[in-house]
DNA sequence: GCACACAATGAGACCCAGTATCAATCCCCC
DNA sequence: GGGGGATTGATACTGGGTCTCATTGTGTGC
């Protein structure tokens, strides 16, 4: 479970510290996309007694692997995805919050075309899709 | 120059108040992108005595209109973006924050594909792209 | 196995963007 | 010109995130 994000930090050279493991083991246990404050809500009902900073420090150090990625929700709000640090995209299901992760799938053309539309030079983008994913559909 | 908006805002119904005549300058008098911070300080500069929620408010009431977008710059800041109404991408330059807006170039195969791929119907997406303009590559 | 240097921690103060409240003011229609 | 409802600004508040700093814990070299 969180084994994977434990070995991939360690690899890193980041200390396996005691917090870090109990951060970790939550994301672990969550699956979809969460918020900051879901964790310290959860680590708070655990009484871990860890602390808010440690819980965004962690998250940056995550971010920064390319494990954790962060995504802007249509409403305007910050969730983190664990994620595998290949490039890719992001499909959110906006009613249950689970996430799916496209490969490549010919945005380069895309961008290329805008590249070429506008004379901008494209370094980097960001897509992310939003909709119900098949679950929610047939529930629904 | 800010007339365009003013004229957008008064067709939708939207009383033209003194604050929003002087705000929509000095969001004309901007070009590419700017974060509300930018607004409360150029209005503070200048002394109009136009208060934060005031501004808030009127970039909602744009926002709703399509006369002004909402982008997450890649360092997890928000800026807007003046545009037109109808559906399109942005283009940021991250040297000197210039915008461009790129039609729809193809991005619907991309939404197809990433729902085939996974089972999700996708309601909607967001695409930002960023790199240099023409203008700052050729001055770098 | 131990000690040590230094990274990491947690508590709390702090900062900033954005929102809510509310009495006073201003627009627009008649 | 008058009236009613939308708008305004001051201010308090919220929520996400950062900073500081004394204390604690970790991995490394021995």
């Amino acid at each position: 479970m969180s084994d994977e994000l434990l070995r991939a930090l360690d690899q890193a050279g980041v200390r396996l510290t005691g917090p870090r493991r109990e951060i970790a083991a939550l994301i672990a246990k969550r699956n979809g996309h969460f918020t900051a404050a879901d964790l310290i809500a959860d680590a708070s009902k655990r009484r871990l007694g860890v602390g808010r900073a440690t819980i965004f420090r962690l998250l940056d150090l995550l971010a920064e692997q390319g494990l954790v990625e962060r995504v802007d929700l249509p409403d305007g709000r910050h969730a983190y995805v664990p994620c595998e640090p290949s490039h890719h995209h992001h499909l959110v299901c906006v009613a249950c919050g689970a996430i799916a992760e496209v490969e490549d799938c010919g945005i380069d053309a895309v961008t290329a075309e805008a590249s070429r539309r506008s004379g901008f030079t494209i370094d980097s983008h960001r897509l992310e899709l939003f909709g119900r994913c098949p679950n929610c559909r047939s529930a629904n």
